[in-house]
DNA sequence: CTGTTAGCGCCTTCAT
DNA sequence: ATGAAGGCGCTAACAG
């Protein structure tokens, strides 16, 4: 632990002079080193690699920041979870988002709002205020997203978790393909020979729901079922429930619900129970999101996964590109999310020993 | 991105020079103002603050960091989520330790590593090499832990969610009081005049297992009731599940068991649902930490809420009176948790028009 | 190819 | 009570 020349270099902190100094060149010839390896003789810099390699020297970010305006900071807000919602893979896309963030050498810094897009807005723009961030990840865009405008008009790189809902290509996104999840949804459940398939969806409003909508019509038009029962609903519990009692209220009840989130279809399970229905042997029930939940209700709610790993990893890499100054047209990348079979769409009861999950 | 330019700051961002023109002062009175107040001119201080509010001033983080080793950044390190856990707390205290943060004027910023505690330690050297941090929150302690030795060694400030198992009060800890709240969960149960009460608690070496294992032997004792019928497994639904099957193929079987976490509790639900059994009605359930899926599953599952916000609010309190150097012992935090009871611990179908939630 | 100069925005030290 | 100088660690620009 050897201190600083002057002042107390705390942690044994070892700079680029001090690896200069050890390679016997100056602080320039290790800069360039590391970052322009072209403007330096191969056999320096290998002496200085290896300087830099016995001393553990790591570029110091707040300087590089405050010389380069770049921070190596890829910012995102985090949403108040509601407490009866499912689908909490915040927890997961947070962690493989930032793993992807690491291993391109960006670190996440998490970013404070009131609700609603100005305050979100607001909070960007004092993070950017305080400190220089590299770019940004929004979740959730809407048509004519405030976030995106106010972004671009700020020359912010972002990427965003979510499709641009307005044909605005120019904005770099990843998502997930709603309607062919919905679909392949509905296509599983006509297969167990349900005819009286319902659909509980959101609000017109939500353009993921209208999405995720289109692919049980898809299905349902595919083999001519009717498309009469639907729900357009807020995303809660009790919603769905509500719902669930209506569609089996009806004078030719469903038998089957393929509902727009895991929430909603854990508000049908709900509904089951207190008929003293069985979820898969009376009603066949799907949900969307494969959250946590899913897997650990009894029986299990099939459902559909989100590649959210490679979510992550996607939206680093457009960012990535972005900052590299690609001219090439921001990413668009669209994934398929994975049918999970669990009991609650399978009208066998137990038929093996393997219990139901 | 542009790198290098001189022009003028991106974003419209203003400087400590710009505020001191506008003031018509020095920049040092500026900062002096801001960060010395006594130090400044009751006058001057009310002008350069109009100045300040006047042009949106905000000190840019970089070079405080850089000037004053300190860079207002917390880390925090998340844990990959595992697929059969329901405890998804992490989202929402990840939401409220960034609030809390924020609020007292820090940022969040995550930390990846590699699995185990060796991994955890070279992420936080290497994150420390890159950039000041001025403090960690660290979850989970255990007797021993390293990552404390670690930090410690360092000379970082740090708080941890989880009290120091070894008796070490020299490290500033906020947690909840789990024996406190499964006897609570007990007591509960008993009331509804359960006799056989059975626990499913973790292994002997977590100390947060044990801990809420004595509240159930607390609770068993004050009543004279008997304790054979105990458990010591891993979290997962599937350990739950075998747990409680054992449990009811007791000679004489459990009719309430109270589980350290909701995973196991919903494990417990996945036997019953086997055995035809309905929670609640049949055998009375309670899980601990009010997971989003406690409120989800049907019925709903009776659990202890930590009052997580303020868990947050109070690390954050416990790092900003280090960061102080306050002289007083380090904080040391007992937080109750909270029963939420639902319908898998009550007797009653559905008794009222309420539904069981 | 390498070194020197200068300055990013801030704050501590020292002078006025 | 205020201002001037200097430097935290780094790198673009320009010599040499």
């Amino acid at each position: 632990m050897q201190h600083g020349n002057r002042g107390p270099a705390p942690h044994g902190h070892v700079t680029l002079v001090q690896v200069a100094q050890r390679a016997g060149v100056s602080a320039q010839s290790v800069s360039n080193a590391l970052n322009n390896p072209d403007r330096v003789a191969p056999e320096t810099r290998k002496r200085i690699l290896a300087a830099v390699e016995e001393l553990g020297y790591e570029p110091n970010l707040s300087a590089r920041a405050l010389r380069n305006r770049s921070s190596s900071l890829i910012a995102f807000k985090m949403r108040p979870s509601r407490p009866d919602k499912a689908s909490l893979l915040m927890d997961d896309f947070l962690y493989v988002l930032n793993a992807a963030a690491v291993e391109a050498g960006y670190h996440l810094i998490l970013c404070h709002a009131e609700d609603g897009p100005a305050g979100e807005i607001k909070a960007y723009r004092d993070l950017l205020k305080k400190t220089s961030i590299d770019a940004f990840v929004l979740a959730e865009t809407h048509h004519n997203d405030d976030r995106v405008a106010a972004l671009r008009s700020w020359g912010v790189p972002f990427a965003s978790f979510g499709r641009s809902w307005d044909g605005d290509d120019s904005l770099a996104w990843v998502d997930v393909d709603g309607r062919a999840g919905t679909r392949a949804a509905t296509d599983h459940v006509a297969a167990q020979g349900h005819r009286r398939i319902g659909h509980i969806g959101w609000l017109a409003e939500s353009e993921l729901g209208q999405d995720r909508r289109e692919g049980w019509l898809d299905a349902c038009r595919d083999r001519e079922l009717e498309t009469d029962l639907q729900a357009a609903v807020v995303d809660s519990l009790e919603a769905g429930r509500q719902a669930a009692h209506r569609m089996l209220d009806a004078s030719r009840p469903a038998t089957a619900l393929v509902c727009a989130s895991d929430t909603l279809a854990l508000g049908v399970m709900r509904a089951l129970h207190e008929r003293g229905l069985r979820p898969g042997a009376d009603v066949a029930i799907t949900g969307y999101d494969d959250s946590p939940t899913a897997a650990l209700v009894s029986p299990g709610l099939t459902t559909l996964r989100q590649p959210i790993d490679e979510v992550g990893r996607q939206l680093i890499q457009a960012i990535d590109n972005l900052m590299a100054g690609d001219p090439r047209e921001p990413q668009h990348v669209l994934l398929e999310p994975e049918l999970v079979v669990r009991g609650s769409s399978l009208p066998g009861p137990r038929t093996s020993a393997v219990p139901t999950s």
